[in-house]
DNA sequence: ATGTCTGCAAAAACTTTGCATTATG
DNA sequence: CATAATGCAAAGTTTTTGCAGACAT
């Protein structure tokens, strides 16, 4: 079983929450994308394999796994309105964003450890957590930008 | 006068728009700040020397500054709503935000560049613009924090 | 003068909440 | 069976828009 899914159950063992088949529904797809839907995409989705499931169960759920610290949430620059939410704040990864074709693309990097903790020098502050966010062409949209 | 003014004016002069003293005092208050208002917080600090100014105004003046591409704006994780705007993306910058008193703290590291171009490397993508996000304590927090 | 911009009010977009009902543990 | 969670509808919050009048150029 994927780690969110464990991470969910335990949390709600611990305050004597339920896992509902609406609750194990969202988790399943937001573990198994990986785009990084809105609230309306995972809707959309979910809605398809249950079509009495409701956009506010959604959201409630939504906001619980981020109080929970479980998912992160993006406003990516360009997308005005909605969020875009995603697995594992622990494990260290960042986004780009192809402000072309909106694909997100996740990179890793070794120098974010070294920002933090020059930051940490510098000031005096703690950093518990850090975001990346590059934006451009991804190599598709530039090379179709070049044929023209 | 200030690069924002500046800039300002000449896209107005581009595209035949009109510097009126709504838009002129939204401006002289974005760049007289050094915190990263909201709309709202921007509505409010105008209101106080012109009252007559109208909050769509302000949101009207943001969206053209954005697509203008003369601000930035930052979702901050931990305010769902408020967009922050601030002022320069060319000039290169990025924050760290208390999550324990709210100050937004700028910093620069020339590591970030270096992040731009070994993605670029590896992805063949071209990185137009980046942002960093530390979360965490300020050293002041940490200090009271620590007395309790 | 001409046409852009504003204020106002209404609507749109996104998210949360109250309540009766359902269903988990 | 107790009570947490859901669906539904209504409200809340932030942002945008239509329109008549005001004001730069």
């Amino acid at each position: 079983m994927s780690d969110l899914l464990l991470q969910a159950q335990e949390a709600l063992q611990r305050q004597g929450g339920r896992m509902t088949n609406q609750r194990r529904l969202i988790l399943e797809t937001l573990v198994d994308l990986d785009i990084h839907p809105t609230a309306e995409d995972l809707y959309n989705l979910t809605r398809q394999s249950d079509p009495s499931i409701n956009l506010s169960t959604v959201y409630r759920t939504l906001r619980w796994l981020l109080d929970e610290n479980l998912i992160q949430f993006h406003a990516f620059e360009e997308d005005r309105y909605h969020k875009h939410f995603d697995l594992n704040p622990n494990e260290e990864h960042y986004h780009f964003l192809c402000t072309s074709c909106n694909t997100v693309l996740e990179f890793d990097s070794q120098l974010v450890e070294r920002i933090k903790t020059s930051f940490e020098d510098h000031t005096g502050a703690e950093v518990l957590s850090g975001d990346v966010f590059l934006y451009g062409l991804c190599a598709q949209c530039r090379k179709e930008e070049a044929d023209r």
